[in-house]
DNA sequence: TTGCTCCTCACGTCACGTGAGGTGGC
DNA sequence: TTGCTCCTCACGTCACGTGAGGTGGC
């Protein structure tokens, strides 16, 4: 079977679209797609669409899909087309390239903090960040990363307005029964080999951040009301 | 008083900053500036810093919020130099250019989504936008937004583990009562004139913001606990 | 005097956009 | 024959990066 599809006429007479039927299709999701921007991704190897014989370009639902999945990584994960390109090519050998690995491009030293630095950087005084702990938000902890610096710097904008930390409790107990949804969601598949655990894990966050997004969305929602 | 401070010898010897120091300060919150970059903020007016007779520039700490600023409203608002040029220019001679129209410069025309079509874009049945209104997570409408397209991905895609959407009745209570702290925050400046009323329809949204923060770093730390 | 920081200037690059001048398809 | 779609090719642009060759400050 391996390369036995060398000419691509397609039996079942698949659609071939012309270059502004490929626009009219994928500017809803990618809004910025241009003429010129799909010549440019064939000049640069992305794509290889078939040709008429007067030379106008035929993009089978092939090249659309790989259109937009170039584009797709352009957008979630800033990758250069250099990149994105070598990444196409090894698929196209057949090889499965692990991740494009999203962000991997620029490793950018996580920074740490201590209680004070976080409460300096933070334009806060530490016992504000005692008070984040005590009331759960954050752990107890020796050394903190950069999200306990937004934490902190939102409880800080949020005390300044009246929202005692002690009233956050609450979002924390949110927070946890959401967690908890998800630890039942992923309970059935947790023994199992190293591989498969990580595999829950990651499958684990990505429920999180659905969550997050039906969160999110009902507390704008809410929110946007209260202006009316 | 205008335009009194003409030589910039700030009177407390602020210090100066050569244009590693500037980096160096930087960096943290933006990992990608380099020399170059600044550099060629100053070719485009962007920036003014003084000169040393030897011609090393020398940045005041005026200079090195205003290098912020253009920098994180292109990272957050994606706006082209020419704007931000145009945008600091009219704060430089006074005026209060209003917003500067975050995201304003790509319209975009917003998409709109009927019922079926919400539910034929996230690939699920219709019936789950049903569920998703009588739990609250969505308000009854004709039409729904892309905010909406994401929420019923992620229902769909959490349905698929087991979480029902009646489940996540307890997401919308919490987000809910984020909301009330919020009312209960702003309710004192709530009379007033139309552009106070803006105003404060703004705060809300970025009391809002902080909420989400806390909530979501709250949530990942849990989640990341389900790990171990 | 030795490093190290900083300088300018010319040129390169990445990801396209623009426009001229022309041809193909129903 | 008339529009409309599509083509190539040359050049422009935006936001920088690179490197050569040189000077300043402790």
């Amino acid at each position: 079977m391996a390369r036995a599809a060398a000419s691509r006429v397609p039996s079942g007479a698949a659609p071939l679209l012309g270059i502004g039927q490929v626009l009219a299709r994928l500017q809803p999701e990618f809004p910025d797609l241009t003429p010129s921007k799909l010549r440019f991704l064939e000049e640069q190897g992305l794509v290889a669409p078939a040709r008429t014989p007067a030379g106008y370009r035929k993009f089978a639902s092939a090249d659309v899909e790989r259109i937009a999945f170039v584009l797709s990584m352009q957008r979630d994960h800033y990758l250069p087309l250099k990149v994105i390109r070598a990444h196409l090519a090894s698929i196209d050998e057949g090889r499965t390239p692990a991740l494009p690995t999203a962000t991997a491009a620029a490793p950018a030293a996580p920074r740490r903090f201590r209680r004070e630095d976080l409460a300096r950087e933070a334009g806060a005084s530490p016992t504000l960040v005692d008070e984040a702990v005590s009331a759960g938000i954050l752990p107890p902890a020796e050394l903190y990363g950069e999200e306990a610096l937004d934490v902190i710097e939102a409880i800080a904008a949020l005390r300044s307005v009246g929202i005692e930390p002690r009233h956050l409790r609450t979002v924390r107990v949110a927070a946890e029964r959401e967690a908890a949804l998800v630890e039942r969601a992923i309970a059935p598949s947790r023994r199992g080999d190293p591989a498969d655990k990580a595999r829950t894990v990651e499958r684990a966050r990505e429920l999180g951040r659905h969550l997050e997004t039906i969160h999110a969305t009902v507390l704008r929602q809410s929110i946007a009301r209260l202006g009316r």
